[in-house]
DNA sequence: CAATGTACCTTGTTATGCAAGGTAGCTTGC
DNA sequence: GCAAGCTACCTTGCATAACAAGGTACATTG
C-alpha cells in the first residue's frame, strides 16, 4: 500500500549491483538475467534492463558477444570488462558500508 | 568515479527506512536526524530531508509537535503515528527480503 | 536595531525504474 | 514461399526522489 514506492525506491541501485554480481560470474544474456534475479526475487522488466546494460557498456563496464540461437534471433551475451571487475569491487565495498550502516541505526548505536 | 551514482541509488528508500526506524526509538527534530544518519555513515543534507518529512507526514505516517528551543526558532520535532509503526514493519520486512535476495546472488544460489 | 545563527521550506536539475509500444530476425505451418 | 507467431532487442514518456542552491523567518547578542 504505502510502502510500495519506498519498496521499489530500495531496490535501485542494488539491481544494479546485482546485475553486475551476476554477469562476473558467467556470461548472460537478457531474459536468463530477468530469470535469474527472478529466482533470487528480484522483479524487473526488459525496459528496465535493456537500458541499463547499453549505460553499464558505453561506460566500458561490460562487453558483448553475438551468439546465434537455435530457437529464434541471436542473442547478445554480455560479460565483465575488466574495468568492471573493480566497479563490482566498488559496489561490493558500497553495500558492505550501506549494511552496516542500516545495522548500526537499528541497532541505535549512535554516538550520543 | 564511475560508482558514485550507483552507490547513491543504493541509497534511496533505504534513507526512508532508516528516518522510520529512528523515530520509531524517540522524537527528534531536523537537524538531529541529519547528526544521527551521519554518524551511521549516511551523509544526508537538510534539502534531503525537509520534503521526504513532509510527504510522510502528509501520508499520516509521522506527526510532529512544535517545541521551543534555547537556542533559537522552534524546532519541529517528529515521531511516528500509529500507521507509522505498522509502515516500521512492512520497511523492516521489506530490508531483510531485499538483503536475503542480494545474499542469494552473490553466493550464486540460482534455481538452474 | 543590525548582525549572526538556527531552523524550516521551495525550486530546478538530474537520474532512473517502469509501462507501453515498436522493430527485426527466426521458425513453423500451410 | 509466405503468413503468423515467437523471441530478442530497443525507445519513448512518465513519475519519483535525492540533491544543490537559494530563500524566509525567528531568536539571540552586541
Amino acid at each position: 500500500m504505502e510502502a510500495k514506492n519506498t519498496i521499489s525506491q530500495m531496490r535501485r541501485g542494488i539491481l544494479e549491483f546485482c546485475i553486475v554480481s551476476l554477469l562476473a560470474k558467467q556470461e548472460i544474456y537478457t531474459a536468463e538475467l530477468i530469470d535469474s534475479l527472478k529466482s533470487a526475487d528480484l522483479i524487473v522488466t526488459d525496459g528496465t534492463l535493456y537500458p541499463l546494460l547499453n549505460r553499464l557498456q558505453k561506460a566500458k563496464l561490460l562487453q558483448y558477444r553475438w551468439e546465434e540461437s537455435d530457437s529464434g534471433p541471436p542473442r547478445k551475451y554480455y560479460s565483465l570488462t575488466e574495468n568492471g571487475e573493480g566497479y563490482l569491487g566498488e559496489l561490493n565495498k558500497a553495500w558492505q558500508d550501506i549494511t552496516g550502516s542500516v545495522e548500526n541505526i537499528l541497532r541505535g548505536n549512535k554516538s550520543e
